[in-house]
DNA sequence: CTGACTTTGTGCGCGCGTTCACAAGTGCGT
DNA sequence: ACGCACTTGTGAACGCGCGCACAAAGTCAG
């Protein structure tokens, strides 16, 4: 469970249950934001075919996908939309409808608690705190913000952290955030954080992605002057 | 190659060469950043044990990643580390220093540009562009903001864009990047992006992560009412 | 020089995820 | 009523990546 990466499964003792696939789960939101789009278009049935060029997979996988959490499809027809929106929704549990406590205001913090996406559907900011006093009391999307001494007072029911701090006050920040009894994090900052092992965490960075993109740009360049030569 | 997602090797035809797993490649900037602070820290050498505990793998598996790129340890002593970094700079393509393009300069393009962990090794912002007026001529982390206009005259001899526009505009900024001579693109806008074969690309799309903790935060709880029951 | 200790590099088995290909189910036209 | 066209759901094969466990290789003390 604890230390999960952006891409693999975790797990430790206790899971089963249902089991989906942590790959599903993680294409989950992309199928329901498709989903969304054809709603708003006044469709009201797909073919898997469809969604899945919609969404960019294959359209087996796609299939195989919505059969983890039951068979909600028509043969010979395909799926009604809404109906699959709302049981992709319950089965993100979004329609629990968590809050999520954002620590850091940085320019990254302003950019997610204005992110469109975060509130569109299920999810909402529900705090955001701050280190700094200069911007503890400004406004932003509507919430107040407040100092980072508060978290355990305003944490109360939000089990969802995002952390979007320097590295180097990451760790103190995700302490914090688990002894408030926040059992999901997610991590902005460039640092590797340890959490207990009841803890979720997962983790976004952004310069990892780019040097990942700078391997791959020097693999074509190194390929290329390979056949020049 | 097209359509990479954050987390799947892509592929289309050509690529093997020396074939660095794409699993090793994630991880190889996560050890670099390791390696940086143990230098920082005035250390020479290190062990696959101390270095997968700092980047929070299994030593064994940091020891098969090391691997790929070719054998740089000394049994019964471990791996120098300035001369490590100097060999993942290398196969991540660092020491080309690759510029990259920005569209898109909202809140999080903003953060990506004051983004220390860019500049820090190896890459950094070359160019940063905008579609409103208003923002063109801003200066921002000694850049200026130039019109999109602009884009095929800027980005010369660039081949990485980062794409931060809204979705809606994301897939019309690619084509235009694409059209440029890009061949590495890595999308913040919540949409899916199409691109010919030869360009790379890859994703980070923020309400998904958080969609994900939240579907474990509700199999948690689902698991909890359970027991109760 | 020898032997004990440390640490790397890797062969192997296992499980997950992807994909193909097809059987089974559904609606529509005749 | 019947068959045809369409689409879902899944069995099976394949490949990748992970982690264990160990042999090979090097260091250091005496």
């Amino acid at each position: 469970m604890s230390t999960a990466d952006a891409s693999g499964p975790s797990e430790g003792a206790a899971a089963p249950r249902r089991g989906v696939p942590e790959a599903t789960v993680a294409r989950l939101p992309v199928y329901l934001r498709a989903l969304h789009a054809l709603a708003d278009g006044g469709r009201t049935t797909v073919s898997s075919e469809e969604l899945a060029e919609e969404a960019g997979v294959n359209s087996a996988k796609l299939r195989k996908d919505l059969s983890h959490l039951g068979s909600y499809g028509t043969r010979g027809v395909g799926y009604d939309v809404s109906h699959l929106v709302g049981e992709i929704s319950r089965e993100l549990g979004l329609s629990r409808h968590f809050s999520v406590v954002l620590v850091g205001v940085g320019n990254l913090g302003r950019a997610l608690a204005g992110y469109g996406g975060f509130a569109t559907r299920g999810l909402a900011i529900g705090a955001l705190l701050d280190a700094d006093r200069e911007r503890v009391g400004e406004q932003i999307a509507g919430l107040t913000v407040r100092h980072i001494d508060d978290l355990p007072d305003v944490v109360t029911g939000i089990s969802i952290g995002v952390i979007a701090t320097p590295a180097a006050e990451a760790q103190q920040v995700c302490d914090l955030l688990v002894a408030a009894g926040v059992t999901s994090i997610l991590n902005f900052a460039p640092t590797v954080l340890s959490v207990p092992g009841h803890v979720d965490l997962r983790k976004v960075d952004l310069s990892i992605e780019l040097q990942i993109l700078s391997f791959h740009e020097h693999r074509k360049a190194a390929l290329a002057e390979g056949l020049l030569a």
